[in-house]
Order: structure tokens, then sequence, then C-alpha cells
DNA sequence: CTGTGTGGTTGACTTGGATCAAGCTTGCGC
DNA sequence: GCGCAAGCTTGATCCAAGTCAACCACACAG
């Protein structure tokens, strides 16, 4: 990389990181807002970083003053009980938004770690909201997004609470797949980002469980596995497998 | 009661009624504003309505156009899956909201019934957003409140994770006994409003370990529970008991 | 190309909570 | 006051997933 750049290539790249360019903006923030309102809510969105593999986007306890974006890549989030306990609360990718948690508190209650080298947009809350105080559309998406993370949480609840291990390993693989499908990769052909430690940690299993159960869906012919490489080979199987029996 | 009411006692019972003659208001949504601001607030949760025990407030599948703030009462959301299974994501007291959930969709996503004789205040959704607009402290106190279910959805996705049936006993009667707490009850000595079979469901585990859990503690000494009747002996107890070890 | 470390798989066994079953308590309609 | 239903408790047994342990598959540093 050069570090001297005609003005060209820098106004190119601003636009190329701005929101009304960015090919994320019907699953992100921006939805349905118009050309000047994109454009105001550019101005707010200046902030971009790069987060690395391994790297925390923000810790639990920190102070809360702003919301991310996820630009490129992938994160997870986890939370920490003082005995030391964690669990996985999440996976997020591409178009998502990270830090929702923070607003009650003003402080973080999550650690948001990236599972690869990520970029997010930066979006200052105070901001966002004068901006969204004026910005009707802006306002009613926000708090649509907000209300999604409640609707998904009760998902997770009802996974933890009422399904056995390989339903909630087929509803997640399915999720995943469906959340690839949105954002226009394969639905059926794509690499996990995460451990099985981590799956098992958000599954409320164990890595062995969450390996047994991969093996025994390739047995059965529903999925092809090869370390992080998953095909899917049967959707309705595993539909089926989903909702099969109550425990 | 009489049919007829002389326009002294009208005028009083409209005003009891008010946000700002509430004695939740700084537990529900009007928390922080002037008095100004209040009665705006008033203006807008014109519509109040008793629900009896075992009535449903909304079911899923209804369409969404207004929170709700319980105004008395108790109640319990659950959430049903395609194949019969359901489960308890919450339960709600005075000063709570519900329907958050629904904002995402323009559709319920749950269904919220009342475990006892309830008053609750209606709030149309559009109207909240337009008020939100102008009045920035109210703006900012709806995003805590969304924001502070997600935090709760994740505490319970912990709960849920992570812990084993005794620990999640303990961390829902402290949970129960620090809300009963802020509206001025009994942080010892209270009535479980919802069924063993409810708490189960909400704690993912069957009521007879939830049965089985109370008769442990009981024996223990750190509480003294007589059907619904529950008094904590020892709150240090139920603590060093949530987190003990890991699974 | 080789050693080392991280992550994944598989097997043997153990166990916490589910399941099944019986009996008890409380409240309500008649 | 009696009968019945709903909800709660307790015991015996079972099984899904956890635990412990060994081994395999990469990736990457030297």
């Amino acid at each position: 990389m050069t570090q001297e750049k005609s003005t060209q290539e820098i106004s190119l790249a601003v636009i190329k990181t701005a929101c009304s360019n960015c090919n994320l903006r019907e699953l992100c923030l921006p939805l349905g807002l118009s050309e000047v309102e994109l454009d105001r809510l550019d101005d707010l969105v200046s902030t971009r970083r790069r987060v690395k593999r391994g790297e925390y986007l923000y810790r639990a306890g920190a102070e809360f003053d702003a919301i991310f974006a996820i630009r490129s890549g992938f994160f997870k989030t986890d939370v920490l009980l003082e005995d030391g306990r964690d669990q996985v609360t999440g996976f997020q990718m591409a178009g998502e938004l990270l830090g929702l948690d923070g607003i009650s508190s003003e402080h973080h209650t999550c650690n948001a770690i990236a599972l690869e080298d990520s970029e997010i947009c930066s979006i200052p809350f105070s901001q966002l909201e004068s901006l969204s105080r004026e910005i009707h559309t802006l306002q009613h998406h926000f708090h649509k997004v907000m209300s999604r993370e409640i609707v998904r949480d009760h998902g997770v609840m009802m996974l933890l609470g009422t399904m056995r291990a390989e339903e909630r390993l087929a509803a997640f693989l399915l999720n995943l797949s469906q959340r690839f499908t949105a954002r226009g990769y394969s639905h059926a052909d794509f690499f996990l980002r995460m451990t099985r430690e981590e799956i098992g940690s958000y599954l409320g299993l164990k890595l062995e469980t969450v390996s047994r159960a991969f093996s025994r869906f390739q047995e059965e012919g529903h999925i092809a596995v090869q370390q992080k490489h998953i095909r899917i080979l049967n959707v309705a199987g595993l539909k089926a497998l989903m909702n099969h029996q109550p425990i």
C-alpha cells in the first residue's frame, strides 16, 4: 500500500465507504431512506475502523457512546459471569448492528470480538438519536432493528429452553444459511467462522456434543462437513430435524 | 358498584389514571420527564383496560399498534413453536412494558396473558414515536427500556445456557425479590403468581425439577415455601447457590 | 520437512434432570 | 360438607448430554 494517494483516489475511497454507496444499505440502518436523508446519515457515520481477527471491538464494562454497523467480517458477542463462566450471546455478520445492549446503562454489557478481519462503521449514539428525531423513517427503522434483536433473543431462549442438541444445531445451521442467502452468498455452501466450542457455548452444549451432532448429520446425509466447511445437502431434512420431538 | 357517578368522582378517576399521578412513573415510561412533558404523555396514554386473570392482552400474530404499560397486576409472555412446544419468555409486573417485540414485524410475536386481574395502559406506538421525536428525554428513555430488555434476555440466555437447575431457580427468586423491592414490596416475603409449570417453562426445566429444587432450598434453610407463598430466609445463601459451579 | 499447538473427532462412562407414577393439598361448585 | 380438578410433592427409573481421555488434522514457525 502506498502512503500517498491522488485526490481522485481519496474521494473514490470516501464515496466507497459512505452508507449511500454501501451495498449493505438495504440490510443495515439506512433501509428506506431517501437520497437526502442518506446524505445526512453519511455525515454521521464518519468513523470507520478495521478490527483484526481476535481483537475486541469493545469490552463489557466499557463506556458506551456509539453503536457499530458491520461493513465486512464476522463477530461474536459474549457475556461473562462473575464466577468465570461465559456464554456466546450471538454471532453477527455484515449489515448487522452491534452494541445495542449498551444503551440501557451507558456501558457495554458484553464483549464483541472479531472472528475474522473485519471492518465496522461507528455511529455516535447521541447523534443517531438526534438525527432520528428529524428523520421519521430512520427512527422507525432503528426501533424495528432493536425490536428484531428482542425477537431474535426470544428465539434463542426457545432453543435453549425446549430443544435437544440436534434440534439446536439444525436451527443454528438453517439460521446461518438464511442470513448468508440474504447477503447474496450460497445458502448451502459456506465456511463457519467460529469454533465448535463457540457454537457449543451459543447453543448451551459442549463442543463434543456439537461435533457428534455434525457427524450424525453427515451420516444421515443432511450435510457434508469438513472442518469448518459446511455443505447443506438436505434443507428439508434439517427442518424436519429441527422440530422433531418435544423434550 | 353504581352505574352513575358525580362529575367530581369521574374527574378524580381520570386524574388518578394519568401518568402524572401514577406512582409507577419513576419505573415506567415517564421517567425523567418534566411536568409539561408529562402532560403531553398523558394525552397519549388515554386508553386503559382491565385484563382478568387468564385473559390474553394480545396474541402472537395479532397486529401490533400499541405497546402496553402494566399499571397493576402480573403477566407472562410465551412463544409457541409450530410443533406445539411453547416457552414462557418472561414475567412482567407493574411499571414494566409489554409488546416491544411487535415493533419489528408490526405483529406480535408472543402471547401476553394476565396471571392475576390486571390493569394496563395502552400507548399507541406511532404516537409514541411522534412524541419522542419532540421530547428528547422520552426518546432516550424509551431506547434505554428497549436496550434493557435486550440485556435481560441475554441474562436469561446465560441462565439457560450455563446454569444448573438449582442455580436457575435461585437466580429467578433473587430477580423476583429485587423487582418486588423496587416496587416497595417486601424483598423476602411474597406470593408467586405463576405455577411451577410456568416457572419451569421459563427456566427450561420440568415442573418436578422446580418442585424438588424448592424443597431442597427449604431443607437447607434458604427459603420457606408453602405452595405459592415464598419467604427468603437467607439471601446470601441463595446468591452463593447461584454462582456455585459451572456445568 | 518437521515439531508444536490449536481445533476437531470419537469412544467409554457418568450423571443431572426428564419421565412415569402415585399420593397429597387446596379451593370451588353443588 | 363432599366430590372433583388443578396444582404440588416425592419416589423410582431412564437417558441425553456431560466428562474424561485418546487420537487425528491441519496450520505455521523454524
